[in-house]
DNA sequence: GTCTATAACTCGATAGAC
DNA sequence: GTCTATCGAGTTATAGAC
């Protein structure tokens, strides 16, 4: 599958921007990853924020694409009377969904949610305020299974959307100085079965 | 109490770091807020990574600190039979010994972790693992005063920083849209009270 | 320790030939 | 849609007078 200048753009955009932040990525380095002339960069995108901009775009389509696959989901929700076994499920599935640029334009993002008010809005609308709402969801419908017992399940989905976060920077934190992948899923699963196990 | 030119430049660059970020802040920004022209700052630093260099050696002291003013408090624990009491007066103490300036500093250091590894070192050492280690210690004295009940207290630890760090960020976004630190502190206290409620 | 002046360089962006 | 050439502004940092 042959990809157009403006594909290979954006993702050369992405690379830099995650490794040297976007303050710290300059067009001439884009259009050199790309091969190109920096005044050629111009011919696809009108400037560097329109690139930020189309990055910010991609993420938010992707979540929603996530979201609206979470319906899917939950079609197909595991039947198990173990509660760990079902909830790992669901994020297993989760987990897969996601395109492959999704980790990196999370790490831009978060940089950039400090300085970039889009960034801080997709951050609190599209990212945390998302995973809360499913979170909830499926503790509803593990609360009505009886799976798990009577609680505030907004208030549990919320603790638990606070603590994946917590520790997702530490794992990419931990990654970046060169510990794997399967190490930091590791951690996760972990985690989340002790959480989901005192919900029992 | 006069402060030197040393601390105003200091001063400043937290300041606009904080806001601006490390790298959308200028050597000339940072003069001009001081009153003094660009090249003068050299007389005191040996340019902007020196800068932030000083800023992250005040912060991993301010922590160290932090940490040592905990024997006090270990040694000052109320008495009380309510561990969600214990431990919100133990919460309330460690965020009045922080010193002034490390809520911004926080905020360039969060910003940089991606892109710098002095403050990718001092998050993942000074910052997550001291807390999980206090949070640990003070989670054992009231297991051993059996506020609560027995577990596996590293784990529980481990889960509750996660937990503080995620609803951290979300904080710091929030009162950057506009919220009340009140608010702020009250969502922290709510859910550090179900945390601890869970615990008995 | 401050200043003026400037070196040496990088930045994002544009004009116009091919 | 790519290129060459260039602009004007902004960047860190240094030299040397006061």
């Amino acid at each position: 599958m042959r990809r157009n200048t403006k594909d290979l753009i954006f993702e050369a955009a992405v690379d830099l921007f995650s490794k040297k932040g976007f303050h710290g990525t300059s067009m001439r380095d884009i259009s050199k990853d790309v091969g190109i002339k920096e005044s050629s960069l111009y011919n696809h995108y009108s400037g560097k924020k329109a690139i930020m901009e189309s990055i910010l775009k991609y993420q938010i389509e992707s979540f929603q694409g996530s979201a609206s696959s979470l319906d899917e989901l939950k079609a197909t929700m595991p039947e198990t009377s173990d509660p760990v076994e079902f909830w790992l499920a669901g994020v297993m599935a989760f987990v897969k969904t996601q395109p492959p640029l999704v980790e990196p334009i999370s790490r831009i993002i978060i940089n950039e949610m400090f300085l970039n008010s889009q960034c801080r809005e997709f951050v609190l609308t599209s990212y945390f305020a998302a995973q809360k709402d499913l979170t909830e969801t499926i503790f509803q419908v593990m609360v009505d299974k009886k799976l798990i017992r009577e609680c505030d399940v907004r208030k549990k989905a919320v603790q638990y959307v606070y603590m994946v976060q917590g520790m997702e920077i530490e794992n990419k934190l931990l990654m970046m100085e060169g510990q794997s992948p399967e190490k930091s899923l590791q951690n996760l699963l972990e985690h989340v079965t002790i959480f989901i196990e005192g919900m029992k």
